[in-house]
RNA sequence: GUGGCCAUAGUUCAGUCGGUUAGAACGCCAGGAUGUGGCCCUGGAGGUCGUGGGUUCAAAUCCCACUGGUCACCCCA
């Protein structure tokens, strides 16, 4: 038996519907924002992702499927979306239409990691980005879109935090000033930290570990070296917050593991998830167009899991009606029934009317089992003795009501009983 | 990538001081005085016990490796 590759899983028919679910309340609330759908391929050149999100972070370092392909290319299965969008952006001068640009999607996306809880190798994020606006305004319609999302999914128990990461002007100073107390406490630091304080000393700060968060107490907060530009920016932002009735909470040591980020930084958790607790995630990266190849552009963006989506929704309780349900189900008693109900079923279809029979020639009393298997709201039985007739039965499965229909059908007679 | 736990029918599991044809429930299939489902009753199909080695007269059961799953670390969605 062949299965499918490790942290790679299918999505089986059982559970496809409330992937519907939930990709259509994406679309819908992300155009209702007015955001615009983009896809892009799932192979890019492996340079794009290097030169964005860096070189040294996990994601580039070790975590990507990248290869050759047959030109001796290499290759990469995208890890996230953010470069992908802006790669399109600007190769396609999306820039130049219009000033500023609201653009969102849904993709796999894949990582090569151990998986567990709510990690795996392809997995799905959704996302939006707005590209060239460097007010705070546009961060608020991103974070204001995203807990949208959370919220009409029937989400409840999650919590927004948000922190400033600061700018090129401010940011170098505060990380001096880090680099400096981080080794004054190294004795008291993990030895993962302790190797961090040179290659990345702000992924220090929101270390898991208790040892470490005992020791930086008193660590110096970037808040406090932000620049006059990035504090007015967080203020902005907080307030348009508050306006829209979006509680958060500050977090002055939330750091995100991608190199591109400036300013404005948060993620939506939730308790739901087990170690993984981030539902979503995103910020500015205000230079990250610039660093492609384009025209300096401000940006900022989000992306959320969807499979962690559907682990919250589960903890929550949140049952999704199963859509799609079957409307008729035709019965045959013989085969004059048979190829009766071949072609009606035909015309039912064209009605508009979900309309099922038997594909495996079975008795009566299997199809109706199956008729009930299929939860169809009614059933129609035919055979020799209906057409001699010229009437049929039909029968609500769940109501047990029945109606008598004469032969010839009339499609509009049947539809307007099975849509009442 | 590191570590803990796990791996028996389609599913959830039982079965280990090693010992004859490996069980249950649910699901599936067929039937129940002959053309109306669900409940009920009867019968049936379905497993080389994750894979490969080893120990033993004998392995689902003990040992090793591998693979996969799961949880945690790491990291992130």
């Amino acid at each position: 038996m062949i299965s499918s590759i490790k942290g790679m899983k299918d999505i089986l028919p059982n559970e496809s519907s409330k992937w519907q679910h939930v990709e259509k309340i994406i679309h819908s609330l992300s155009q209702l924002f007015h955001f615009k759908e983009i896809r892009t391929p799932l192979l890019e050149n492996t340079s794009l992702f290097s030169r964005s999100i860096g070189e040294e972070t996990d994601i580039v370092s070790k975590e990507m499927y990248t290869f050759l392909d047959r030109s001796n290319e290499s290759v990469t299965l995208k890890p996230e979306g953010t470069a992908s969008v802006v790669r399109s952006y600007i190769q396609h001068h999306l820039g130049e239409e219009q000033p500023s640009t609201k653009l969102y999607y849904i993709s796999p996306m894949f990582r090569q990691e151990r998986p567990q809880a709510g990690r795996l190798r392809e997995f799905h994020q959704y996302g939006a980005e707005i590209l060239g606006s460097p007010n705070a305004i546009a961060d608020s319609e991103i974070i204001l879109l995203n807990a949208a999302i959370l919220k009409n999914l029937g989400l409840t128990n999650f919590t927004l935090i948000i922190n400033s990461v600061g700018c090129e002007n401010c940011r170098p100073n505060y990380k001096i000033k880090l680099v400096n107390e981080l080794n004054n406490i190294k004795n008291n630091l993990t030895e993962l930290s302790k190797n961090r304080i040179d290659k990345n000393p702000l992924r220090v700060l929101d270390s898991k570990d208790k040892q470490d968060q005992d020791a930086l107490k008193n660590i110096p907060v970037i808040f406090d070296y932000l620049c006059e530009s990035c504090k007015s920016h967080f203020e902005e932002l907080c307030q348009l917050l508050k306006n829209a009735n979006q509680p958060y909470s500050i977090n002055y040591k939330l750091v995100r593991g991608l190199d591109y980020y400036t300013k404005t930084a948060f993620e939506f958790i939730s308790e739901n998830l087990g170690s993984q607790d981030a539902l979503s995630g995103g910020g500015r990266y205000d230079l990250l167009t610039l660093q492609l190849g384009g025209k300096p552009t401000p940006a900022v963006g989000f992306a959320g899991g969807i499979e962690r989506l559907l682990i919250a929704l589960e903890k929550e309780n949140n049952n999704f009606h199963s859509e799609n349900i079957l409307q008729l189900f035709l019965a045959s008693a013989d085969e004059k029934g048979k190829d009766y109900i071949f072609t009606l079923a035909q015309h039912c279809r064209n009605a508009g009317i979900s309309t099922e029979f038997d594909l495996l020639n079975r008795s009566v009393k299997s199809q109706l089992r199956e008729a009930d298997r299929q939860n169809a709201k009614f059933l129609i039985l035919v055979g020799e003795k209906e057409l001699t007739e010229k009437s049929l039965t039909i029968k609500g499965m769940k109501t047990n009501i029945s109606h008598s229909l004469k032969i010839p059908l009339q499609v509009e007679e049947l539809k307007s009983i099975i849509n009442k």
